[in-house]
Formats: structure tokens, C-alpha cells, sequence
DNA sequence: ATTTTTTAAACATCATATGATTATAATTGT
DNA sequence: ACAATTATAATCATATGATGTTTAAAAAAT
């Protein structure tokens, strides 16, 4: 519940979205589970006190988003989790407010690890004076940024989304939404204060470095070093059971 | 027209579906251009010879895609590219059914290599058995289709499909359609029968083999030169100018 | 026990009406 | 003339009710 930026910011006031955020979460969450019939129209539209109309407005955005799957006669069911649009960052964002789930993220770690160098790379050797600025903005954001955990986490975030965006490469624009996912995940999980951690800060700082001086080599290592220490630091706390 | 494989299969047949299927591609071809407003509910109720409600399903399928915005009083504008979801199956097997977008095209291979190296990499060391021997099964189909050159590149497009399941990362999995959008791209573009090209079939035996052995390291390597291969003879088809 | 028929549940589609929002045009005040 | 205000038309949002189609399951017939 804490954590809700972005999402599909462009009508997150019609009722229709907001239904389908919600019937969405329950089915991340698990609480509907794949294979499962969900309510019938009717009581969907009783239970959010809405018309069939809006109900079925949101269950169509989530058979967009291969969450559902409708057939008349039988009903709306959940479908595989295979078959779901994990990089939809309303789905990934949906995660956010789900108990966070550690296979999930160690999954989405290990792609990080093999995505972000390269977007590092392609940020120095494909990436436009003032995007790299932008870089530099967001580093500054975060070493100066100590008023919450939470604004620190997305100044984080919006470092590596500037590189993402640097990278000049649609497709790897298209996966932004990995990096909040993964950063506020991370975050629940560990439940540690990200400001602490000096050290964090200064590989940033160094990432920042080279690729602003458009050292593709030392730009793609500095961010495995980064991405790497981060994932360490993580499996240390995942696999030490809180209490 | 010619490629239309998978796509939302579950409903294919609702008129919502089909509707949405034909905006879409029509805005993922550039048809309707980033920025414009399309037609309004009732004139495309007109054109599709349906109800305002079936518009309204298409409607918000595609805003759930990040390819619409609706904003009451206005009217329904086409989102810029940067929202798109662009790793969506659909919206990637819509660009197939557009002319052939060479810098997109450039950008999926610049993705798949370093992508899929990994998947090659976890296939050998999460894949379970059943899992590689798919691999193989798709390998061999390959080696044998001699029918059509659209069974034998989706034969290509198995065997890659194959590996990205085997990885038993979710993430990974859900950028299957990347493999199908980037190899029908490519053989639309280049034009050239992928079956006389016994070169790339060795390839992939190598990958393969590398793979039912489990040595991470050589199956990361060979998956390197089969794309980089793969990628080189493209470029050089791309800038020669046809005619 | 098997096949056929009937029925009820559920979604698909259509049609219509009313409300809300927005941009634009018309009006008014100065 | 200019600015501020107001009215209007366009457009989507939502609600409601009716009818058609598909499916699964119950009932009936053999």
C-alpha cells in the first residue's frame, strides 16, 4: 500500500481502471489464483458497487494484459501465470503491493545483472549530452537526498531509469518498470534504511563517473560491480530470516 | 498478413478482440501517429459496423497496452512510443504485421544478444530434463523442415522459445515474443530463403548440443556466435538497399 | 447406462439515456 | 478593442435493460 508511483497515470481516475488495479492486485497477490473462476459480473459489480459496464471495462484492461481470460458460458478465470504480461509495469507495479515474494525477485535481480551494463554501455556510447545530464541530476538527487527512506528509494530508481532511457534502445526503455519493481521490492524485504549504505552511494557515484566521460568499458563493469554488491547485500538478508 | 501467429488466443473470436487487434495495428504501423486523436466512439462504432460498447472493450484493451489515452471531453489520442508496451506479445506480433521497421529490428537483435546468451547459460544449469529435451525436439524439426520457409522459421523460433522456458526465469520467459517478432522481422526483411542457409542450422546444432551436455559456458558462447552471426549477415542485407 | 433434450448461468452485444469534462464559441462588461 | 465570463457542442463515463449465444449440468428419454 505504501509504495504506489506510476502506474497507468493516464486515467488512474476512471473508475474502470481503478477496478481492474484492484481485481489485478488480488490476482497478483494470489488471491485469485490461476485457473480460478473470479465473481460473475454481477457480483463484481455489487462487491465495487459499479455498473457491468465499468466491470467490464476493468476485466477487459486485464485481458489485455493476459491477467484474464473470458468465455462466455463459463465465466472469467484466472489465467496461467505463464501467460501474463510480467513486464506490464502495471503488473510489476501491481508486485508492489503484494507480499513481496523472493523467487520473483531473485529472478528479476539475475535479469537486472545482465541488462543494466548494457544499458550503462549503450548510455555512453548512444546516449545524447543531455540525457547523460540527466544521469548526473539523479545521482546528485540521491547523495543529497535524506529526508525519507522511501523519496531516497526513487531517487535510486530514477538514477537507473535515466540510464535505461540514455540507452537510446525502445526496447530496453520498455523495461524501466523492472527497476522499481525490483528497488522497492527489495526495500520491503529487507527493511534495512538504503541510506546507510555509504558504500551504495559511492558505486553509484562511480557508475555516474564513467559514463559521463562515455567509458563504455568502465561504465558496463562499474554497474556489474554495483548490481552485484546490491545482489550480495540482498541474498545476505533474504536468506536470514527476519525475527 | 502473412505472419499471424499466437496474439491474445484465448478470444480471438470476440469482436472486442478483433477490433482492438485492428486499431492496434493500425497504430503500431504508424497509421494513427503518436499525439493524434482517432476517431470517436460513434464513428468507429460506424467503421467496425459495432456497438459503442464493443469500441469501448477495444478501447481500453489498448490503453491497458499504454498504446491509448482516453480523456472525457477530448476524445481518445494515440500515446507517444515511449509509453507503449512495447514487450507486450501483442503489440510485438502487431509489428509484424507492419512494414518492416529496420532501426526496431536493430534494436530486438542489439536485445537478443545479450539477452539470450544468459537463457542459454540458466537453461543448462536450472533446465530439467524435459525441459532440454524440447530443445532438441525443436533442434531436430528445424534440421528436417523443408516445407515452407514460414514452418521452418517458426520451427527457429521453437527452438529459441525453448530455451528461454528452459531458463526458469519468469522474466525471461515473459519475453518470448521478442524471439517470434525478431525472426519473422528479419526474414520479411531480408528476403531471403533461411533454409538454404545450412551455416545457421549448424549453429544452432552446436547450441543445442551444448545445452543437453549442460556446459553453461560453451552454450553461452555458442549462443554469442550464433546471433552475432545472425546479426551480422542481417546488417549486411539491411544496408544494401534492394533494387 | 447411454443418448438426447432441456434448462439455467454467464458473457456478448446492442440500444438508449443521463452525467461529467473539456475546448471552443458567443456574450458581456469595461 | 480587450478581457473575463458564460453558453454550447463534442466526447467520453456510467448506468440500465433487453436480447442473443455459448456452455455446463440437470433432466428426460431410450
Amino acid at each position: 500500500m505504501y509504495y504506489d508511483l506510476k502506474e497507468t497515470d493516464s486515467l488512474a481516475h476512471s473508475t474502470a481502471v481503478q477496478v481492474s488495479r484492484e481485481i489485478g492486485r488480488r490476482i497478483v497477490s494470489g488471491n485469485y489464483k490461476p485457473g480460478d473462476l473470479i465473481e460473475d459480473e454481477m457480483s463484481l459489480s455489487e462487491r465495487f458497487s459499479v455498473s457491468r459496464s465499468v466491470v467490464r471495462d476493468a476485466v477487459k484492461i486485464l485481458v489485455g494484459k493476459g491477467l484474464l481470460e473470458v468465455r462466455r458460458g463459463i465465466g472469467t478465470r484466472v489465467q496461467e501465470r505463464t501467460k501474463w504480461g510480467l513486464l506490464d509495469n502495471d503488473v510489476l507495479a501491481w508486485h508492489l503491493s503484494s507480499p513481496p515474494d523472493r523467487e520473483f525477485l531473485r529472478q528479476l535481480m539475475e535479469v537486472r545483472l545482465i541488462i543494466e551494463p548494457k544499458a550503462a554501455r549503450w548510455a555512453c556510447e548512444h546516449g545524447r549530452d543531455k540525457q547523460l545530464a540527466e544521469i548526473e541530476i539523479a545521482q546528485t538527487r540521491m547523495e543529497e537526498e535524506q529526508s525519507s527512506i522511501e523519496d531516497f528509494v526513487i531517487a535510486d530508481a530514477l538514477f537507473h531509469r535515466a540510464i535505461f532511457r540514455a540507452s537510446n534502445n525502445e526496447i530496453m526503455r520498455a523495461m524501466e518498470g523492472l527497476i522499481f519493481s525490483a528497488l522497492l521490492s527489495s526495500i520491503r524485504l529487507t527493511n534495512k534504511d538504503p541510506r546507510k549504505n555509504k558504500e551504495s552511494i559511492l558505486f553509484h557515484r562511480k557508475v555516474a563517473d564513467a559514463i559521463i566521460q562515455r567509458d563504455a568499458d568502465k561504465a558496463e563493469a562499474r554497474m556489474e560491480s554495483l548490481l552485484g554488491d546490491a545482489g550480495h547485500r540482498l541474498k545476505k538478508q533474504i536468506n536470514t530470516p527476519k525475527k
